[in-house]
DNA sequence: TCTGGGGTCCTAGGACCC
DNA sequence: TCTGGGGTCCTAGGACCC
């Protein structure tokens, strides 16, 4: 999908299609997640400071994610590519890779692809590229070649035209730090990595990563498309709008944090054997402490004493910017023996950790918390969406996706009792079908098709 | 410009075992 | 006194991906 965070903001909200939007962190210490096309222009990008960013393109619009939504409409570009194939490996929300052999092909690979592309469009109005190629490795460079909105076939018999003169950077798993390895070595191109021969590339970047990369460079890729790849690990971790000093504090955020990898942990049906603390410093530093249990978990009063018990062996002077809590070793089964978890919890002679949290409240929380781009529905203007918020006010834009024009923009006290936080409105009405797109965003109010009514898609 | 959150995989050393 | 050779598990850190 192009740009997806920032495209599913645009279709549904009327008023920022056509405009930079910046989808992310927006405290000051949030990232960039996604930017629209209009929005890279000036020069924003993902894993960007989003205050960098605010800085490059001061009149986009800065809204928080809303994962429910995309996770949607994932579901929904996911059911389409299992209809091609019955071998789908998602990567992400957003991206997955596609075994047209595990499938009947229907007519060419080409006409499959175009196919797949109109009705990813017509289900949800928005566009996604494909990479159509013999490997993974190909048909991940021919899907970036081909966005926005494109299709880039590479034929049998070009793939080393296409990979010679692109820079090592293009190759999955080229990172700053590889890349930087070997441009010290004098290596740019993918081509300088074939010529540099397996030897030496084992050499400067070690086994497992100078083979696979001295292979890839060749062209070579043979990983075949895993479909329901297993979760090795479940965490949490937040980072702080300003450092933790006060030791007790942490211990109270970490205690959250295990209760909510626990949340997860179970919401899953799994239980895992080893509990790990992530902590970052105030200089950015970050380390890592784990215990392995005798026996996988899924107890909240386990992890959360093992979790503090591993955060006692960190030292936080300084400061601390991010705390996390996770659970690994998972097994397939819910583990329920009380006695050998407790068992692997305590063992004699440990430091006795203290029933309770000594926890300190927590800062004081404003009673509405509105954020830029959250669901609203108000009383009387009904469906919308926060545009701002600051010195008691609230501002709202009521429009819903299927509107063509803007919406208008209202303000509001922000404890204002007709104004309540909404649940997302689909894209594309529930058995809608948005008729054939002639030009970018005409999915909505055409005249054939179940034509989706503002009343409707409000239902 | 000061750096998110959720993951995966690899490496390396030490413990431990046969 | 003169140092085996694996294999597996655990821990910590780092690179990378979206």
């Amino acid at each position: 999908m192009d740009a997806f965070f920032a495209a599913v903001e645009q279709a549904a909200k009327p008023s920022l299609r056509g405009k930079p939007v910046v989808v992310g962190g927006l405290g000051n210490r949030g990232v960039v997640a996604t930017a629209s096309y209009e929005a890279r222009v000036h020069g924003v990008h993902s894993a960007m400071a989003t205050a960098h960013a605010r800085r490059l393109c001061p009149n986009a619009a800065y809204l928080i994610p809303r994962f429910g939504v995309y996770r949607q409409i994932s579901e929904i570009v996911m059911a389409l590519l299992a209809e091609v194939s019955p071998l789908i490996e998602p990567l992400s929300l957003d991206e997955a890779f596609v075994d047209l052999e595990a499938g009947e092909l229907a007519g060419d690979p080409r006409a499959v692809a175009v196919g797949l592309r109109s009705r990813i469009r017509a289900a949800t109005g928005l566009t996604a590229s494909v990479g159509l190629a013999g490997s993974k490795l190909l048909a991940k460079i021919a899907s970036e070649q081909a966005k926005p909105d494109g299709l880039v076939v590479v034929r049998p018999g070009s793939e080393r035209a296409l990979l010679d003169p692109l820079p090592v950077r293009t190759l999955w798993g080229v990172g700053p730090a590889t890349a930087e390895h070997l441009r010290k070595a004098g290596i740019l191109t993918v081509a300088e990595i074939a010529q540099a021969g397996e030897a030496e590339l084992v050499r400067l970047l070690g086994k497992a990563h100078g083979t696979s990369l001295h292979a890839m460079a060749a062209g070579l890729d043979n990983r075949p498309v895993v479909a329901d790849r297993d979760v090795k690990s479940i965490s949490v971790e937040d980072t702080f709008d300003s450092d933790l000093h006060d030791r007790a504090h942490v211990r109270y955020e970490i205690d959250r944090l295990a209760d909510r990898c626990v949340q997860r942990l179970r919401g899953a049906g799994r239980s895992g054997r080893t509990v790990v603390v992530k902590v970052r410093r105030y200089d950015f530093s970050t380390l890592t402490r784990s215990e392995t249990l005798r026996a996988p978990t899924d107890d909240l009063s386990v992890v959360r004493e093992t979790a503090r018990r591993l955060l006692e062996a960190v030292d936080t002077t300084g400061g601390v910017r991010l705390l996390g809590v996770g659970v690994a070793g998972l097994a397939d089964f819910t583990q329920e023996d009380l006695f050998a978890q407790h068992a692997g919890a305590q063992e004699p002679g440990e430091e006795i950790v203290p029933e309770l949290p000594a926890a300190p409240p927590p800062q004081p929380e404003q009673v509405h918390r509105w954020l830029p781009g959250q669901d609203v529905v108000h009383e009387e203007f009904g469906a919308g969406w926060v545009q701002g918020s600051g010195v008691g006010r609230v501002t709202v834009r009521f429009e819903v996706p299927s509107d063509t024009a803007p919406g208008r923009v209202r303000t509001f006290p922000v404890d204002d009792p007709a104004l309540a936080h909404a649940e997302p409105l689909p894209l594309v009405p529930p058995g809608g079908q948005s008729p054939p797109a002639t030009s970018p965003k005409s999915w909505s109010g055409g005249s054939s098709g179940p034509g989706p009514e503002r009343g409707t898609s409000m239902s």
